[in-house]
DNA sequence: CGGAAGATTGAGAGTTCTCAATGCCTGTGG
DNA sequence: CCACAGGCATTGAGAACTCTCAATCTTCCG
């Protein structure tokens, strides 16, 4: 079973299938697919800023970010990859990534060549589903601007979670009310723009207002309803509306 | 001349060859292309927020954004819109859009139907533009997120100018070392995360640092070089590279 | 047990925000 | 032709938020 859910060309199904119906036809093509399987460790360039590469990736297992540089060695991390995405599919298209790919836990991921993946957009359901799974990854990068240029640090901070757990509930990764996200206050830090301390800091606001908790890796969300109001959360933006009921700040649940 | 730079498919075509070439088939396609001309007032929303959309539009004279409302009313603009950009291109792909566009001045736009659209892409030059000016777009709002979310206010500014001086630059909009851009202070600080006040002082910084001059709505970089390092600066995530040269930091120049 | 990485806390410094007043420019009505 | 209103730019000043520095604590692991 655990065998099953991190099949890649599984996963790659179930993703597409979120945002595009497939034919049998289409399955045949994606299985058909070759690609090759490889394994990072913690903390691991999968592809660096300005890389030319002729290869994408496909996330397995683990977890892994986007992240730039800036002035004075600052780290902005711009994207959280879970397991399904390609967090680097543009280069498909422009031949060179823009961010560095980097994993944040032990992450398997599949590769796959440009020259075989061009050709599943002879599959025009295909063609859809990865179109739409590009055009969400931008929309999720907008509501980032947002995020990082108008919300106080604990909303941020909260938003940031609650986006989290809706993308972990998609890919069948919530248990109850809690899920894993191994990553450091540092890194939390990174892509929330802030100081760690100060992330630790919001952190301990949301804990005392009873709204999660953290215990190692596991992330609890211990008032959904109540997070999603702090954080000004709203999920129209992830675009999981293809299949999924619509879900608002006002009346916020994964369940349904 | 004024009307052929204002020209729909001169604009579109011309957009289009920077990132990709084309064919004169691909030119006969795009002059066939059904579209209707729009002119809106300033201040006047094209789409909005979740809205539902069988159209998208190409700006092609004025000036545009994207925004969002947070919390409380605030407002951050994810994306500047130039002359031959399509704002809402990606609501071809999910048939709404996640952000407000609204014109920042009289602007005219062209309407094109997504039925229309998506024929284009059966133009395989066309398709890899089209998907290459997404995926740009994409990266702009990474960069933004790096923009708001670690630099400092007066490193925020000078690279925001730096950035649109270089888009308007590849549209033909720069005259010597200047350009237009009729925008308020408000909406420049809505589209950095910072506060009115707060961008009054940081232009008055690079004022009297001797790198611009703001004169009703031109805008004049005195010394683009030493803009661009104060901006922390780095083109490669505008992927101009497809046609001209790679511009850095330590050495940028618009006339290369 | 020692060491290392990460989490937590305190405190002062720095940046940015908000509030409020003033100045500047433009279009309009008298 | 001039006074005036409105929108925007500019400046001052204090408040608020976030950062940096530094110390301590906790956890994990060899």
């Amino acid at each position: 079973m655990l065998n099953r859910l991190h099949d890649p060309v599984e996963l790659l199904q179930r993703k597409l299938e979120r945002v595009a119906a497939l034919t049998s036809d289409d399955r045949r093509a994606l299985a058909a697919l070759p690609l090759r399987v490889a394994h990072f460790r913690a903390d691991q360039d999968i592809v660096r800023q300005a890389d030319r590469t002729l290869q994408s990736c496909l996330l397995i297992q683990g977890l892994a970010c986007s992240y730039k540089i800036v002035g004075h060695g600052k780290r902005q991390i711009v994207a959280i990859h879970l397991p399904g995405d390609m967090p680097d599919l543009q280069s498909l298209h422009l031949g060179q990534v823009d961010t560095t790919v980097m994993t944040m836990v032990p992450t398997k991921v599949a590769i796959i060549l440009h020259e075989h993946l061009g050709g599943l957009f002879a599959n025009p359901h295909i063609a859809t589903a990865l179109w739409r799974s590009i055009v969400a990854d931008a929309a999720i990068a907008r509501e980032w601007v947002a995020n990082v240029g108008r919300r106080r640090a604990v909303t941020r901070t909260a938003h940031l979670l609650t986006e989290l757990i809706t993308r972990m509930y998609a890919i069948g990764a919530v248990k109850g009310d809690s899920f894993e996200l191994p990553i450091t206050q540092e890194e939390l830090g990174d892509a929330l723009g802030m100081s760690v301390v100060h992330v630790n800091r919001s952190l301990r606001a949301l804990r005392q207002q009873g709204l999660i908790s953290w215990v190692g890796p596991v992330v609890s969300i211990l008032d959904l309803q109540a997070l999603a109001t702090v954080a000004d959360f709203d999920a129209d933006y992830l675009h999981f509306g293809a299949t999924a009921q619509g879900a608002t700040a006002s009346s916020y649940s994964l369940s349904m």
